[in-house]
DNA sequence: GCCGGGCTTTACGCTGGCTTTACGTTTCGG
DNA sequence: CCGAAACGTAAAGCCAGCGTAAAGCCCGGC
C-alpha cells in the first residue's frame, strides 16, 4: 500500500511516516502543497493523508484541486480544530475522512486501511475467437476451457490476430506490431512463432495461412 | 456481556465462571480448543478467555483459527508463563490482551470489560488464495494453518499479487506499490524479495514467474 | 555505544525464449 | 509435370532475464 503524508511540521511527518512503515506500508513524505500535488501527479497512491493547516498552499485547496485529476486518490485530512463545523467543511470539499489532531495512531492506521479499500477493477479487455479465450490485462489464454502458457511474442501474435477479427494479418504487419523497431525484415523468426503458437493452439487448427497475404483466423 | 471461558482445568473453569456471572456477565465454557471453535461459530461474543495451555488443540491454535471468521471476538490470553517473549508472541499471533497466572480476579474482570468496551477490531480486508490466508490489518498470514514471519517488504509484495488475484503484477508496479520513491528503479531488490517470500511460502509453488512480464499466483 | 535483523547491492550461473540456419513441403502458374 | 516462390519444420546458438548466494549497509532496539 502506497501512502503519500503531507505535513508541513517535520517532527510530526516523521513520527507518522515511520509508523506507517512499521505498519508495511510504502511512505512519502511532502512538506507543503505545492510539492504534495507534484507527488500524487507522478505516482499513483491508495491514500493521501492530509494536514489542513499548510503554508503556502492551504490543505483545501489541494484537496480541491484533487477533484480535476483523472482518478483521484482518497484523502484522510488532519485538523488541529475539532469542531464539527470543521468535519463538515472537510468532508464537503471533497475529503474523504476527517480525523482531529490529536489522535491515536492506531485510528489513523484504522482509517487509512479502510480508505484504501478501492474497488476491485473489472476484469479488462477479454478477446474470444469460438472455443478460445484471452484476458488481455492477465495475459491469460484458454482454449476448452484448457489454459495455454504462451510465450510474450506468441501472445503478441495471437493478440494481433484476435483483434484483427478474421482479416488478413500480413507477417510485416506481425513484425511491426509484436517486435520492436530493430528487427531484421527479412527474418524467419515470425513463421517459427506462428508454428509455435499453432501447435500449443492444438487442434483443430485455428490460424490459417493465406497465400501470398499472410494469416488469419 | 457474553463471554466465553475456555479453560481445561476443571476447578478453575468453575471458579471463574462463578465469579464473572456474580459480575453479571453471561458466561459459557468450553474445556477444549476444538469445542472452544464450535461455540465461537454459533453465538457472538464479545470477549473470549483464552488459555494458553490447552490440551489437544493449543490455544495459539485456536486464537489463530479466528483470523478466517469474519468476525472475530476480543480475546483475553491466559497463560502459566509471565515472560515478555511470551507476551509478545501472544499478542502477535492475535490476542488483544494477555494475563499472566495467577492473577487477581478483579484484573481478570477489568480486562474483560476494557476489551468488551474497545471498537471491534476491524476485521479487515482477508485475502486468501487456496491454502494461504492474509489478515491486512493484523499482517498476519497463515498458510495450511501454519503462521509465516513475513517482513514488511515480503508482506507488501504478497499483498499486491493477492489483490491482483492472478493477474501478472511486473516488478515496476512491486516496486512502486511496495518502496517508496526512493527505491532505485534498476535495483534487484524486488527479485530478492520474491525469493525469500517463495522460500517462506514453501511447497507446493504458489509465485508464478511470467517471462518478462512479471509475477502473479 | 553495540548488536541484530532486514534491506540492498554485487556477482555469477543458468534457464528459457528468441533468432538464425538449413532443409523439407506445399502451392500454383506455365 | 516442372520448378520456383512461399511456407513449414527441425535443430542449434545466443543472450536477456531470472534465481541465488554472499557480503555490506543501515536502522531500530537494548
Amino acid at each position: 500500500m502506497r501512502v503519500l503524508v503531507v505535513e508541513d511540521e517535520a517532527a510530526l511527518a516523521d513520527a507518522v511516516a515511520r509508523g506507517l512503515r512499521r505498519e508495511a506500508m510504502a511512505v512519502d513524505v511532502a512538506a507543503d502543497g505545492a510539492s504534495a500535488l507534484e507527488h500524487i501527479r507522478l505516482t499513483r497512491y491508495d491514500v493521501v493523508v492530509l494536514d489542513r493547516d499548510l503554508p503556502e498552499v492551504h490543505g483545501d485547496d489541494v484537496c480541491r484541486s484533487l477533484v480535476e485529476l483523472a482518478e483521484p486518490p482518497p484523502v484522510l485530512m488532519l485538523t488541529a480544530a475539532a469542531s464539527v463545523e470543521d468535519r463538515v467543511d472537510g468532508l464537503s470539499i471533497g475529503a474523504d475522512d476527517y480525523l482531529p489532531k490529536p489522535f491515536a495512531f492506531e485510528e489513523l492506521v484504522a482509517r487509512i486501511r479502510a480508505l484504501a479499500r478501492r474497488p476491485r477493477r473489472a476484469t479488462g479487455v477479454v478477446l474470444t475467437h469460438g472455443d478460445l479465450i484471452m484476458d488481455v490485462t492477465r495475459r491469460f489464454v484458454t482454449r476448452r476451457n484448457r489454459p495455454l502458457s504462451l510465450t510474450r511474442k506468441e501472445l503478441g501474435v495471437l493478440q494481433v490476430l484476435l483483434e484483427a477479427d478474421g482479416a488478413v494479418v500480413s507477417a510485416e504487419d506481425l513484425l511491426e506490431r509484436v517486435w520492436d523497431e530493430h528487427a531484421d525484415p527479412f527474418t524467419n523468426t515470425v513463421r517459427v512463432t506462428v508454428m509455435t503458437l499453432r501447435r500449443k493452439l492444438g487442434p483443430p487448427p485455428m490460424v490459417e495461412t493465406v497465400l501470398g497475404a499472410g494469416y488469419r483466423l
